[in-house]
DNA sequence: GGTCTTGATCGATTTTCCCGATCAATAGCC
DNA sequence: GGCTATTGATCGGGAAAATCGATCAAGACC
């Protein structure tokens, strides 16, 4: 099996024409031919039905094509991701919680590089269980993140705590704010459940969704409350449009650094988690 | 990249030397080097230290590493996942919830294969959220699992709910169950809320599971007290060592079926979403 | 200093890949 | 019906790549 043939595959799998894809590819029909006959004896499959009025996948081919996709997706992060970019001696990988990329990303990262001048990042946001899954792989070396997902083989130590503040385009009083108005937010299942302890009138909020950065834009086009980073609350409050609602309480989501067992001990490690845990002290 | 070079790169990884691995692969050493240097020039970076004393992996080859194992794996799932059968018209690809597999499978997939006796199953237990992701890329035709995930090409039917009960070694009061004995279960969010709701004082609990024959198994080895899907719970307590906790509340988590928006319509999906269904009344 | 083991390298052979040309079958058109 | 354009399959030859076996140089070990 070789990219060749995956991207011979993918493409046939689009145009549904040998020769479109011969020509699309700069080679010849009869080496798309052969090409997809060396993938169907790999893959043990016919993939294509072929018939003089057009191509199209078998059932075999269609459930082939995600993983085909899958295959070249990953190749291509394999390549990006094991590469050092020159000048530096190090690569460290990186996730973060998705939420926390768009407001802390850039002073962490100003800071790590200033800690470690030689090392380049690979940083990537990402969802806690996905970085989780990282991090056993060997694919991430070090995460920031809400939801710990106890594992034997993962480290978490707790960096601090990150707060959610309610605002609104319509009232400064949580006695006010209307539920068919709101925005529910479930960034953690832990915050959800704070969430619903809370204001649990609000719960029933018809649209809910994961992201600060989401609920931002929801409330930006529509009006209505919710919660959003406290960062984020100022920053809309000094703009003119919206007010705190001063009497909601603010919720604070627990943050993690997390690491694989193995490298607990190192001190790399251990100096990225004290640069994290001081955003939050 | 072919996959004769990733399984070199993966053998020599563990071996070290290039010699064994030569053996190991039933190839000549030289054949081993030039894999290794064609894999090398694929990826735009040396992989291994070659010394007299030794072979090693680069950073880059450590880096490498996980996604070889990824892609490997990757290939493997593609050829197992495509095929039908022989004799079989049709190949569907189910995901069941981990918790429900060990229970209803069995039942399931015998009236599955009675109302479509020419298709064969692809039966594949996960989380909620993987196979969503399986869903969305096509690796999964249908799925039955306790949190849907909204998205927008996802189509999700509830299909019933199904029971926890509290059980016990010790009491079948539930005023007389130790925190400290006690399981706590994280199924879901969902679940995991209703259980901090009906019972906040056992949340604390220093033992916490994601899975009902996890509980189970370590409620046999520990004894104590926690939740365990219905159908268990009266196996168990049939079994002798176990009794009900008769006055904790029984916990309902409900259970959805789950497609892709292109399939909703299908009728093969209708009749699939009715018998699973049908299992809840 | 001799011997063993390491991986690299070279040349020969086999295998694979690719192209260009051709073929058979069909669709569309007149 | 007959003509033409288009479909993918097939074949032969040449180029490229993979593999083997043998050899080599460098360090480890005794």
């Amino acid at each position: 099996m070789q990219i060749d043939l995956l991207d011979t595959f993918l493409d046939l799998a689009e145009t549904r024409s040998f020769h479109r894809t011969a020509e699309r590819l700069r080679i010849t029909q009869s080496t798309v031919s052969a090409r997809v006959a060396a993938l169907e004896q790999a893959v043990g499959s016919r993939l294509f039905d072929r018939s003089r009025a057009g191509t199209d996948l078998t059932p075999e081919g269609k459930r082939f094509e995600p993983h085909a996709r899958a295959l070249r997706h990953e190749w291509n992060e394999a390549q990006r991701r094991i590469k050092i970019p020159q000048g530096a001696q190090h690569l460290l990988r990186l996730g973060i919680q998705n939420d926390l990329a768009a407001v802390y990303l850039g002073d962490w990262v100003a800071e790590f590089r200033a800690a470690f001048p030689e090392t380049a990042f690979y940083i990537e946001p990402d969802y806690s269980n996905q970085m989780c899954a990282d991090l056993l792989t060997g694919i991430l070396d070090f995460a920031v993140m809400f939801s710990p997902k106890p594992h034997p083989d993962l480290h978490f130590d707790s960096v601090g705590e990150v707060t959610y503040r309610m605002i609104s385009t319509e009232t400064p009083r949580l006695a006010e704010v209307r539920s068919d108005r709101f925005v529910f937010a479930h960034f953690s299942p832990a915050f959800e459940e704070m969430h619903r302890q809370t204001t649990p009138d609000l719960a029933g909020a018809p649209v809910s969704v994961g992201q600060s950065g989401s609920v931002v834009s929801l409330l930006t086009a529509m009006g209505g409350s919710g919660y959003v980073l406290a960062k984020t609350a100022s920053d809309l409050i000094a703009g003119g449009r919206f007010m705190a609602v001063k009497d909601a309480p603010d919720l604070r989501q627990p943050v993690f650094a997390a690491i694989h067992i193995r490298h607990r001990t190192l001190p790399l490690h251990r100096r990225l988690t004290q640069l994290v845990a001081r955003h939050f002290r």
